[in-house]
RNA sequence: GGGCGCUUAGCUCAGUUGGUUCAGAGCAUCUGGUUUACACCCAGAGGGUCGGGGGUUCGAAUCCCUCAGCGCCCACCA
């Protein structure tokens, strides 16, 4: 497309200026690739980089054609392939163009007689040149109009060929006439259908556009396609046999080349026989040997091997590896498969027994392998495990243990990559795999989901929705950017970037900075340590050690965003908003020695967790914390192990962050300043946590069984909490807050006790489960009789 | 046409074998707050008949059937 751009053609250059080009492009742009990936911090071993078409990998793969050559998985079989008559050659998929709006073209109705009938049946055909390669007529075979002719014979109109009469499911009920003339030699759909009744095939078309003999009729042998189409138009209306012509809009496929129009031939192209060489990548994946995530692609894989078909790995193209077949004759036997010239030659002088054969006698093949019949061995080749010394020429086989390099990396832990190349590469570098190690290529394949922009469009050029890497970083920083990408990459689905995300992610980088800056910014004393800071670190050591189980489940079921949203909540929530208002001491005056310490060692392991996901400023702040070189980086400092958490620990901060919760609701709903210390009564049994509240929710806690008369209030569980009013207390908004909370908690004690009551269920359900609806039940109603007894006392 | 999957708050998504108040999170929205690490911020609130219908069950977002809508992969109309 560059070059078309810059106005040359293909044709204007030889395959040797092409690659030139090519090799350009690819050092241009694969250093860009890899540019971007070091700014955003992609964590790997840059040394090791790897191509398909530098020269020893480019050796393995021709040794692997040879070798599954030899093994006779790969054979050569007929394909209907594009060709271009003026050109003289084949093109390949990409190189044909379609025209969007189609091209207008007529769709012609002739009858074939029926043989020893004087019924006809009518077949619609776009191109009435190709009737002399008929060599059968379908149908569908549920098609009542039809279906009694199946088994019958046809004549070809012109030259009386008898043809087969058959029934198959491709054919469309209400297309055309309902008749398909099949053409086998001419069409790809035709050819399919031909091999399924074992049709003969009749090439009547020359490599130059032109009728062969094939074609039965003098007079058309020579002339071009399109010739033939008008003169045959006018001899079958001649002949009374053209009983319609309709016009209907077509997309025809035309070359980039020469724009003649693309004439589809059947063509020999080199196979990979699957049936056999997929079992065992098949049994893998189904016996979770080899873990595909998301799960759900697991059925997809089954589907595909289970169906598996023949891979075509030749390609018309010049860019790629050259496919090591060498031709010595026109026979369909005159051609050597070597992986270099000499050796050829001598295979070709043994299976001819022509001593003087040389090379100028071998003619390379033209085609280059498809760019998946390289990448197969992407786990092994750049490891040279092709190389004669761990490469066994008879067995086929390669001997890892000899290559410690392949050892180590062989097999893999995780292969990324995209869903839509689950059978392209990720089954067949398997299938490699287990064909040259008899062992899995790696453990665990995690297929993430398309970049999309907001309006779930994928990223293209021509939308010009896909953002500049660089200058998104330079807007939000790379940490921004990863994170905002992540929070929008669930777990198989497409990833719906939004610039917002990462402004998300931005902001979050500057509320870590900030806590630092806290932190770091404290002074000392030398004061012991108070109960409410103990507390506090007490609590945080809990809640991370359970963050980071949840981490590790979210991990290790690669569920990417959930493990982000974990960290993030541990860091905004726990350990910004409690933790640190929690020890944080008044303004300006130091905090003891040991919470100190005790703060920054939490705040480090904080930093180790989020460091996957934002690596340049975790590791900034690793270095601000203490003095550390090269060899303590945070990149390779050992990752956190998860300790068992105390629950009792974590049910005690809940009650606490609960109650100032309450307390806050009623500063923000009554206008109360949160810096206004409030009296707090309760006849609640708080005394372990009543000093970290006071602090907390800057109140000063006292217990009580009487009920302050002007007060607000606020239930938590059983206990009711009140704060004593100045000014008078609307009491009908109080009541009416008590009986709101009274009726909810009656309606769902109601649902309860019926549960409850229900003799299948008590029988029927697990005893926790009842045990629970039990304490449900009675959570409940000591609940209702404080909120009663509230509302009585307000009359 | 074949196969796979999806439908839960305004948006993007969690919800593991049906049973802890299970209807959730983040963002967005709304209310109040700035000499105190952070307005790129703090405190709080509202918001959903879990696509429609039917069934199984003591109990369904979760299992089954059906209808509707959407997405992806493969094969593609003489």
């Amino acid at each position: 497309r560059m070059l078309r751009e810059k106005g040359i053609k293909k044709s204007d250059l030889s395959r040797e200026e092409f690659m030139k080009y090519a090799w350009e492009w690819k050092e241009k742009y694969g250093g860009i690739i890899l540019e971007q990936l070091k700014k955003l911090g992609a964590s790997c071993d840059w040394e090791r980089t790897s191509f398909t078409m530098d020269q020893e990998y480019h050796d393995s793969v021709v040794r692997v054609f040879v070798d599954l050559y030899n093994k006779g998985y790969i054979y050569r079989g007929l394909r209907m392939i594009n060709w271009d008559c003026e050109a003289q050659t084949t093109i390949s998929n990409e190189e044909v163009i379609y025209n969007e709006d189609g091209e207008k073209s007529l769709l012609y109705s002739v009858k074939y007689q029926i043989k020893d009938s004087d019924e006809f049946v009518t077949i619609a055909t776009q191109r009435p040149e190709t009737i002399m390669g008929d060599t059968g007529i379908a149908v569908n075979p549920k098609d009542d109009r039809f279906k009694h002719l199946i088994g019958k014979k046809a004549l070809v109109p012109f030259i009386n060929r008898e043809i087969p009469i058959i029934g198959d499911d491709y054919v469309e009920l209400d297309f055309g006439t309902g008749c398909l003339k099949v053409t086998p030699a001419h069409d790809p759909n035709d050819y399919e259908i031909g091999l399924r009744h074992n049709l003969e095939v009749v090439d009547t078309i020359n490599l130059d556009g032109t009728l062969n003999e094939k074609c039965e009729i003098d007079k058309y042998v020579g002339e071009d396609r399109f010739k033939v189409r008008k003169m045959i138009i006018k001899d079958l209306r001649a002949a009374d046999i053209l009983v319609g012509e309709e016009e209907f809009v077509t997309k025809i496929g035309r070359s980039e080349r020469t724009n003649t129009i693309v004439e589809p031939k059947l063509s020999l192209q080199w196979f990979i026989n699957m049936q056999d060489i997929s079992k065992k990548a098949h049994k893998a994946v189904m016996d979770d040997e080899i873990k595909l995530h998301p799960p759900k692609f697991k059925n997809t894989y089954n589907h595909w091997m289970e169906n598996v078909r023949d891979w075509c790995i030749s390609r018309q193209l010049w860019w790629g590896q050259r496919i090591p077949a060498y031709y010595f004759g026109e026979g369909e036997e005159d051609f050597v498969v070597a992986e270099t010239i000499e050796e050829a030659v001598s295979l070709a002088k043994a299976k001819t027994g022509n001593d003087a054969l040389t090379e100028n006698d071998l003619q390379q093949d033209s085609d280059v392998l498809d760019t998946w019949a390289s990448s197969n061995i992407w786990p092994i080749a750049p490891f040279k495990g092709f190389d004669d010394a761990y490469f066994n020429k008879k067995t086929g086989k390669i001997d890892k243990k000899k290559n410690p390099e392949l050892d180590f990396f062989y097999p893999t832990n995780t292969l990324v990559t995209a869903p839509e190349i689950l059978f392209f590469w990720v089954a067949r570098m398997i299938i490699a795999g287990y064909e040259y190690l008899d062992e899995k290529p790696f453990k665990n394949v995690y297929l993430t989901g398309i970049v999309r922009d907001r309006q779930r469009r994928k990223m293209s050029k021509s939308l010009g929705n896909s953002p500049d890497p660089l200058e998104l970083i330079k807007q939000y920083g790379a940490d921004g950017i990863r994170t905002g990408m992540l929070f929008s990459s669930p777990a198989g689905n497409d990833l719906l970037f939004d610039e917002k995300l990462c402004e998300q992610g931005r902001n979050f980088s500057n509320k870590v900075w900030n806590a630092f800056r806290l932190v770091n910014g404290w002074e000392t004393t030398n004061e012991a340590q108070s109960e409410i800071n103990q507390q506090a670190v007490t609590w945080f050591e809990n809640r991370f050690n359970k963050a980071l189980t949840e981490l590790e489940d979210h991990f290790s079921k690669f569920r990417m965003s959930d493990a982000l949203m974990t960290v993030y909540k541990l860091i905004w929530n726990d350990f910004c908003s409690w933790y640190l208002e929690w020890v944080k001491p008044e303004y300006q005056k130091p905090i003891d020695q040991k919470t100190k310490e005790q703060t920054v060692q939490l705040f480090e392991s904080v930093l180790k967790v989020l460091h996957p996901f934002m690596p340049f400023i975790t590791e900034e702040l690793w270095h601000q914390f203490a003095e550390r070189d090269s060899s303590d980086a945070l990149v390779v400092s050992p990752w956190p192990k998860a300790s068992t958490f105390e629950d009792s620990a974590l049910k005690e901060a809940d009650l606490l962050f609960e109650i100032t919760s309450g307390v806050r609701n009623i500063r923000n709903s009554k206008g109360i300043s949160p810096k206004e210390n409030l009296d707090l009564v309760s006849v609640a049994k708080i005394s372990g946590i009543a000093s970290s509240l006071e602090k907390l929710a800057n109140v000063t806690f006292k217990s009580s069984n009487d009920k302050p008369e002007n007060a607000f209030s606020f239930v938590i569980g059983a206990d009711e909490f009140f704060i004593p009013a100045t000014e008078n207390v609307d009491v009908e908004s109080e009541k009416k807050k008590l009986e709101e909370e009274l009726n909810y908690t009656k309606g769902f004690m109601n649902s309860v006790s019926k549960k409850l009551s229900n003799e299948r269920f008590v029988s029927g359900a697990p005893e926790q489960v009842v045990a629970n609806e039990r304490k449900k039940l009675a959570d409940a109603e000591a609940k209702i009789k404080t909120l009663e007894e509230s509302l009585e006392k307000l009359g």
